[in-house]
Parts: structure tokens; C-alpha cells; sequence
RNA sequence: UGGGGUGUGGUGUAAUUGGCAACACGACAGUUUCUGGUUCUGUUAUUAGGGGUUCGAUUCCCUUCACCCCAACCA
């Protein structure tokens, strides 16, 4: 654990709920929490902020956090996705011993819906769905008893039995929750708690062929486990009642193995320029909009990963963010600010040129035979870190440099290279701009600069300062590269605000991919995913695959990109 | 239409439960610097509105308003 996981927790009032029953002895002093995926897509931010929270909340008062699949629903779960869950949250640095299963609990489930059946609380109604939806009411007026709502107990008994034989067809019938159709909160009018569907599980096969609601699977599950504080979002607020009435039925009955656990909500969290939901990331990747849930731009764990964000700057993210009951939308530049701080700390820096120039030193010395000499200067690869020691590169008498580090005319408060003015090269050499050539049309073709042999190392023996430090490759040096750089996906805050259609705010620059990007040599060793500094322009990652491709992971803070910007 | 939840700067969270509204991000102005990075300093708030109780209210009471969630055999 590095310094920054060092601070201590932020009060919020989940951990204020969970040090009050510490102190009142609730469950005996035992904290277990847990964090419940379904396993039917692939993990994002806001799962980590979950995750976060579940997993720093128990390590905190010495608990544990399980990692349990709520797999409940065969139509949409998959095996891959259990696997890229648990990998996922490995990377993020949490340590899962065993997951477990919902699906593990399905014969003790069905143990317990006997139990309430036999004591009157659950019965089976054979009416359709839409019967059933009708008769709910709506907000402000009663529903309506199902006619099958008193039939005896002993013919629940039997027709449960048969809907778990598979007698009876999809649809035909499914098992409720007794409770009272008056209710004002929708969620405890005669709730179901198992429907037929005979699929393929991926953990228990073709045996099953009805299967438990999210609503009767997930406190019960949370009692088998000795899950004391069960933490979820918002939307479940008032789904609390019915979690709480399944088990308060059994601990009436005596059968459960812990105290009875508790359900708390807190916000999810939202971010700026960016959309969670499964089903548009889903659509993101169908439309051809991104190349897959790995795609550096998504806001999945396995985009981030790829993209270079640091798991300790995603932790450092969530646990700073806070947990409270306030709908909010945190802005991402909070996110990337995190990422440079870690980043800032560990990333090597480097040189590299995305959109080169080329520079000739009119004055540079040759050999007898006219080749140019090639000196090795010395560079330090990271000034917050010692201990990274220092590299060395080639320079000689031509090099690249970055097409907006040379202007003809120089706009205000511009000191880049400029017609007349001296400039250091990083780690090499004062050099003054004497000339350029020109193209048919004006553009600029190459810079022509005379260089200083007394400011060899980057200081001039007199003294005399420059306003402009520029980095450079030497171009019989160079390695090519190819660079791809991001920008958000969405261009407004809030995507879809304006018209109620995340797609109008799609970023139609979202990536920009640079294929004639020049490096320095010590570049060319790539470590695959690992991340470094291009000096003044940002942090990128090693592609896992490509040695020769860099994603840009965030830009530096850049005051000179805001001094146009508010220019306009 | 009924029920539940939430309102503190541009943004997100705090405030020892009635005592100078704090921290961070962003922005702006400086400082430092061989990265227009980093560092450091300063500026950036009538606590949704209106009443009340009190010497004193983000905190307690009344009231108005705004936003979010709930009528899947999804989770």
C-alpha cells in the first residue's frame, strides 16, 4: 500500500452507520459486506466505486468482502463474464478468495419458499404476466387480489413442486409473495418470487427449471452468507421494505444461520462526458462506434486499464469522491487529476514528436569524411524519482520537433522557437533560429538554427537564461511510432441532455491516430501496458499487444492550450 | 395521481450534532522550475426559497419549490 492509501477513510454515513453498530453490538461486532455483479457484462467506473466502497468498508472494521455472482437469471448470464469480473477486480486490487453464488443457494431457497408457503405467505397464481401487472394498481390506487390468492396450501404445495418438475409450461405460473395488494409501495404487492424458465445455467446446468427473483435470491443470500451490512444503490430504496420482510419471515421461523442483515443505499456514481448504462455501451460497441469493451475510450475497467489509468488512481478516485444519498455527476477532470498525480510520480519520462518538423543546425561539426558527429547527452528519466537514474541519447545535426513549437509569426505571449530566438533542447543545447525553408505554397518545411557548443548539457557557461525549454528526436536516431489520441467520447457533459439521445453528443473526434510519430531510441524497449511521459505533452501507454502503438492516457495540465483557448 | 428519497461554491464531499462554513478538482492571478508539467501562495459560498425559535441556525420547527426513484415473471 502506497502513502496515498495511507489517509484515512472520509466520513460518510454508510461507515458512520457500520462504527454505531460496532458500538451497539449489532452483529456482534462483525462487519461482512459484499459486492453482487451479475455476471451478464463487463465491469465500469461506477462498479469500482462499489467495489470500493464494499471492500474498503469490511478491510476497515476486519471483515470480509465476498464477491458473489447474482446469477439468477440464465437468459442474459454467461460464464466469460464471471471470469472478466473476477479478473477485473484483481487489477483494481482486490483480493477475492472464492466467489461465490447465488445459484448456490438455489436449494435452500426453494427450502425456504416451502416455508413460507406452508405458513401461508407465498402461493402460486396461474394468471399471465400481464394479468398480474394489471391487477399491481398504479401509484395511488390499490391493485387487486389475484383470485388464486387463498387457494389452500396444500395445492400451492403441489403446484410449486410441479412448477420445479418442469410440469408446467413457461409463463404458466409463477410463485408470490403474500403480503398485501393495498401496499403503497408497489414492491410489496404480492411480489414473485419465482418464474419458469427452463434454460441452461452456466453454473448448474439444465436441472433447474424455475428460478428465484433478484428480490427473493439476494437478502436470503446475504443471510446465508452472514452478510451484516448489504450496500446497493439508490434505485433499491424501496425495495428495503420486501428485503426486509423476506427476512424478517425467517428469523421469525428461526432459520437463519446470523443476525438478520441490513440493506443501505448510496448514490451510484455518474460521470461527465460519459455514459454506464449497459445497454448504450453495448450499443457503442454494435454501432462500430468503439472497437470493444476494451477500448481505451470506454469507461469499462478493461478501457481504463488499456487507456493507462493506474488501479491505484481509480481507487484513489472513489474513495475521494465520497458516499452519500445526493444524485450527483462527478466531473472527470477529478479522475484524471488523480491519474496524473500517480502518474506524475512513476511515469519515466521520455521524448517523443507527434506531428514533426525538421530542424537542421547549420553549424554542426562533421567528421573528415562530412557525416555529421553524433553526441550522447544525458537525460533524467523521471525528476520526482532519483532512483530512476538517468538515460542517455543520441544528437546530431539534424533533429524532429513539434510543429507547434515553431512559428514564423509568433502569436502573444508565445516563447516557443521563433525566427531570432534561442531556445533550449532538453538535456542538449541552446539553439537559435537563423532561417526556414519554405514550400510552394508557404507552409513551413524546415527550420534552420545555429546551436551553441557552450551550452552543451543544457546551461550556457555565462549565465544567460532562455525562456523555453523544447523537447526534440534526433532524426538519424529515431524510432517511428504511432500514437493515438483521445479525447472524451462525448462532447457534452451530460450526454443526451440536449435531446434526450446520448448518440447526438457522440465526439466525432473521440480518436485521433498519428502514424508518423518520431521517438528516441530508448523507446524502442517497449514494456508492454506500461506507462511513461512524453515530455510536455502527456502520459501514454504501451499497448498490450503493439510494441510501436502508445495510447494517450491524459495530457499534462497545459496553460498554454487554455491561453488560446480563452483567446478564442 | 400515491409512496419513498435528496437539496451546501462551477463540480463532488465535510462541518466535533446549535458556535468563525473545511478539503479537493476546475478556473483565475502570482511563485518556482532545464517539461507552459511539478512545487508553493492567493482569489473564487447570503448553505434551494420564505418564515420562525435562539445571543447565535448548514444544523431545530413550519412552509413553498426543484430534482431523482417506484406500477419486469430484469438486477
Amino acid at each position: 500500500m502506497s502513502a496515498l492509501d495511507d489517509r484515512p477513510a472520509a466520513a460518510n454515513f454508510v461507515r458512520d452507520l457500520v462504527i454505531a453498530d460496532c458500538e451497539q453490538g449489532t452483529f456482534g461486532g462483525r462487519v461482512q459486506t459484499r459486492f453482487p455483479p451479475e455476471p451478464n457484462g463487463y465491469l465500469h467506473i461506477g462498479h469500482a466505486k462499489a467495489i470500493t466502497v464494499d471492500f474498503d468498508l469490511a478491510a476497515e472494521f476486519g471483515g470480509v468482502c465476498n464477491l458473489r455472482f447474482d446469477d439468477t437469471n440464465p437468459d442474459t448470464e454467461d460464464a466469460s463474464y464471471v471470469k472478466a469480473i473476477v479478473d477485473d477486480i484483481g487489477w483494481l486490487g482486490y483480493e477475492v478468495a472464492t466467489p461465490l453464488y447465488a445459484s448456490d443457494y438455489f436449494l435452500q431457497l426453494v427450502d425456504w419458499a416451502v416455508l413460507l408457503i406452508r405458513q401461508g405467505k407465498a402461493y402460486v397464481d396461474e394468471q399471465d404476466g400481464e394479468t398480474i401487472s394489471e391487477q399491481r394498481g398504479g401509484y395511488g390506487n390499490p391493485g387487486t387480489e389475484s383470485p388464486h390468492r387463498d387457494r389452500p396450501i396444500e395445492e400451492n404445495l403441489d403446484l410449486f413442486a410441479r412448477m420445479r418438475a418442469g410440469e408446467l409450461d413457461e409463463g404458466a405460473a409463477v410463485l408470490r409473495a403474500r403480503i398485501d395488494m393495498q401496499h403503497e409501495n408497489m414492491q410489496m404487492r404480492d411480489p414473485v418470487m419465482y418464474r419458469i424458465r427452463a434454460r441452461h445455467h452456466h453454473r448448474t446446468g439444465d436441472g433447474w427449471k424455475i428460478y428465484p427473483t433478484y428480490d427473493w435470491a439476494h437478502g436470503q443470500s446475504d443471510a446465508i452468507e452472514g452478510i451484516t451490512h448489504s450496500l446497493c444503490t439508490l434505485e433499491f430504496d424501496g425495495h428495503r421494505p420486501l428485503y426486509d420482510w423476506y427476512l424478517d419471515q425467517l428469523a421469525d421461523a428461526g432459520v437463519l444461520p446470523y443476525e438478520q442483515p441490513r440493506q443501505s443505499e448510496f448514490a451510484r456514481l455518474e460521470l461527465t462526458h460519459t455514459v454506464t448504462s449497459k445497454r448504450k455501451l453495448l450499443q457503442l460497441i454494435s454501432d462500430g462506434v468503439v472497437d470493444g469493451w476494451d477500448d481505451p475510450r470506454m469507461p469499462t475497467l478493461r478501457g481504463l486499464r488499456r487507456r493507462g489509468y493506474p488501479a491505484e488512481s481509480i481507487r484513489d478516485f472513489c474513495r475521494f469522491i465520497g458516499v452519500s444519498r445526493t444524485n450527483s455527476r462527478n466531473e472527470i477532470e477529478l479522475l484524471e487529476s488523480f491519474v496524473r498525480t500517480r502518474l506524475n510520480a512513476v511515469a519515466q519520462r521520455r521524448m517523443a514528436v507527434l506531428r514533426p518538423l525538421e530542424v537542421v543546425i547549420d553549424n554542426w561539426p562533421t567528421d573528415d569524411s562530412g557525416v555529421p558527429l553524433v553526441e550522447q547527452v544525458e537525460l533524467i528519466n523521471n525528476p520526482e524519482n532519483a532512483d530512476d537514474g538517468t538515460r542517455t541519447a543520441p544528437f546530431s545535426g539534424r533533429f524532429w520537433i513539434e510543429q507547434d513549437d515553431f512559428k514564423a509569426e509568433p502569436p502573444p505571449k508565445y516563447y516557443r522557437l521563433t525566427p531570432g530566438r534561442e531556445v533550449r533542447l532538453r538535456g542538449a543545447f541552446f539553439v537559435t533560429c537563423v532561417g526556414l525553408d519554405t514550400d510552394a505554397d508557404g507552409n513551413v518545411e524546415r527550420v534552420h538554427v545555429t546551436y551553441d557548443p557552450e551550452t552543451r548539457g543544457g546551461n550556457a557557461s555565462d549565465g544567460r537564461k532562455v525562456k523555453s525549454t523544447m523537447h526534440w528526436v534526433s532524426a538519424d536516431h529515431a524510432v517511428d511510432v504511432q500514437v493515438a489520441l483521445y479525447e472524451r467520447l462525448f462532447s457534452a457533459e451530460i450526454p443526451g441532455e440536449a435531446t434526450g439521445d446520448v448518440f447526438d453528443d457522440l465526439n466525432p473526434n473521440s480518436r485521433e491516430l498519428l502514424e508518423d510519430c518520431k521517438a528516441e531510441p530508448a523507446l524502442g524497449d517497449a514494456t508492454l501496458g506500461s506507462v511513461v511521459q512524453f515530455e510536455r505533452l502527456g502520459y501514454f501507454a504501451h499497448d498490450l499487444h503493439a510494441p510501436l502503438l502508445f495510447h494517450r492516457t491524459v495530457g499534462l495540465r497545459d496553460e498554454w492550450a487554455n491561453i488560446q483557448k480563452r483567446k478564442g
